[in-house]
DNA sequence: AAGATTTGCAACCGCCTTTCG
DNA sequence: CCGAAAGGCGGTTGCAAATCT
C-alpha cells in the first residue's frame, strides 16, 4: 500500500547550497522541468532530499524571482493582504509577482512587523495597541476636535474606554469645567508646542468630552479599522482564489466602498488575540457615531493608486507586476518608509462626532 | 581594533492536505 | 477505501554580515 519511500534520508546533504549544486539543479530543471521532486535529486546527481531541492528552486533559483528591496507598493500590498489573510504567506505571495512566500515572510518579520510595532499597531490584528497609552496626549486629544487624527491618536481615544483612565480623565475634566482657565487654549497650545504629536487646537470647542461616572460601566466595546481598498465583494474574493482565508473570517465579511472593515465589540483580550471582521452595517451594538469613526480613508493622498479589489481580483497567472520598475531599485530610507507606514493608518474623524456615543 | 550584540535571510523542521498505489 | 508518501505551508533556527560599544 501507499507510495514508495521518498528518499533515503541517510547520507543526504544539508545546509547551504553550493554553486555547483545550484548549477546541477538549474541545468536539470531547465532540461527536464521540475517534475517529480522525489526522483529529481538522484537524476540530477544531487545528494539532497527532494524537499530541499524544491525549496531551493522555488525560493531562490527560479528565474522569475524578483530580488532586492521591496517597493512601497509591494510593502503596502503586503500590509493590506496581511490584514485580511493573516500569515497566509503563500496567498500573499500569489499577489506579488516575483516574490516568494519565504521572502515575504522574512520581510514581514524583520521589517514591517517591527515598524508596525513602533507605530503602536499590533502586527497581528492591525489594530492599535492598547498597552501604549500616553495619558497626557490622551487628554489633550480628548479636549480638542481635530479634523484628522491618526492611528496613534485614535488609540488614545480608545483609551477612554479604559475605566481607570476614564476616572482620571473625568477628574481632570471636571476640574476643567470648574476652572476653564486651568486648561485654557493657551495652556493647551503650549502643550501642543511641546508635544508635536498633540492635536491641532483649532476645533477645541467642538469636541466636548463629558466624562461620566457611568463610563466606568463601559463594556469592552471598541472598534478598529483595518486598511482596505474601496471594494471587495464576495465574488471578487472568490475570484481572487483565496479560498485559504482564515477560518475565523466570517462569511459576511466585507469592506464598504469607503474601505472600512469593522471590528465589532469584543472582549478586550480579543483585540490582541485575533482579528475580527464583520460587515459594518450589521453590528447592532455599534453606535452610529462609532461607525462614522470607522470610515477609513487611506491617507496616501490618492487611493486611485491602490485598489485593494484590483489586487484581490488579479488572477494568479497575471504577470502584471505591481511595480515593475522597482526591481532592485529602492533608495527610500527606513525613515521615509516609517513615515509612510504611519500616515498609512490615518483616519478621518467626522466633526459631528460626539464622544458620548462611545460611552455605550 | 576587537569583542559583543543585532539584524537579515536561507534553510530546515514539522504539521497538514493531497495524491496515489 | 485505506494508508503512506509527496507536496505545500507556516514557524523557527542558525549563521554570516552589519552595527554598536
Amino acid at each position: 500500500m501507499g507510495r514508495a519511500p521518498c528518499c533515503d534520508k541517510n547520507g543526504l546533504k544539508k545546509g547551504p547550497w553550493t554553486p555547483e549544486e545550484d548549477l546541477k539543479l538549474i541545468n536539470y530543471i531547465q532540461a527536464h522541468g521540475p517534475g517529480n521532486w522525489r526522483t529529481l535529486p538522484k537524476n540530477a546527481g544531487l545528494q539532497r532530499c527532494g524537499k530541499s531541492c524544491r525549496l531551493r528552486w522555488t525560493n531562490y533559483l527560479r528565474p522569475d524571482i524578483k530580488r532586492g528591496r521591496f517597493s512601497f507598493e509591494e510593502e503596502e500590498t503586503i500590509i493590506q493582504l496581511h490584514s485580511i489573510l493573516g500569515n497566509k504567506w503563500s496567498a500573499i505571495a500569489a499577489r506579488l509577482p516575483g516574490r516568494t512566500d519565504n521572502e515575504i515572510k522574512n520581510y514581514w518579520n524583520t521589517h514591517i512587523r517591527k515598524r508596525l510595532l513602533r507605530n503602536g499597531i499590533d502586527p497581528v490584528t492591525h489594530a492599535p495597541r492598547l498597552d501604549l497609552l500616553d495619558l497626557s496626549s490622551l487628554l489633550s486629544s480628548s479636549l480638542c476636535n481635530p479634523p484628522l487624527i491618526n492611528m496613534a491618536n485614535l488609540l488614545k481615544t480608545q483609551a477612554l474606554l479604559n475605566p481607570e483612565l476614564l476616572r482620571l480623565a473625568s477628574t481632570i475634566l471636571s476640574l476643567k469645567n470648574e476652572n476653564p482657565d486651568l486648561l485654557s487654549q493657551n495652556n493647551l497650545q503650549e502643550n501642543h508646542i511641546s508635544d508635536p504629536n498633540a492635536f491641532p487646537l483649532s476645533h477645541s470647542n467642538q469636541f466636548q468630552v463629558q466624562a461620566q461616572s457611568q463610563a466606568q460601566q463601559v463594556p469592552a466595546c471598541t472598534t478598529s479599522t483595518l486598511p482596505c481598498g474601496p471594494l471587495v465583494d464576495q465574488a471578487q474574493l472568490g475570484q481572487a482564489n483565496v479560498g485559504d482565508f482564515p477560518s475565523n473570517l466570517p462569511s459576511n465579511f466585507s469592506c464598504s466602498n469607503t474601505g472600512q472593515i469593522i471590528v465589532p465589540p469584543m472582549e478586550s483580550q480579543d483585540l490582541v488575540s485575533q482579528p475580527h471582521y464583520i460587515q459594518g452595517n450589521s453590528s447592532p451594538a455599534m453606535p452610529a457615531s462609532l461607525e462614522k469613526l470607522c470610515h477609513f480613508q487611506p491617507n496616501n493622498g490618492d487611493d486611485q493608486n491602490f485598489r485593494f479589489d484590483s489586487i484581490m481580483s488579479t488572477p494568479l497567472s497575471s504577470s502584471t507586476p505591481l511595480n515593475s520598475s522597482s526591481t532592485f531599485v529602492n533608495s527610500s530610507s527606513e525613515e521615509e518608509r516609517e513615515s509612510y507606514c504611519s500616515s498609512f493608518f490615518k483616519f478621518e474623524l467626522p466633526e459631528s462626532l460626539d464622544i458620548n456615543d462611545f460611552m455605550c
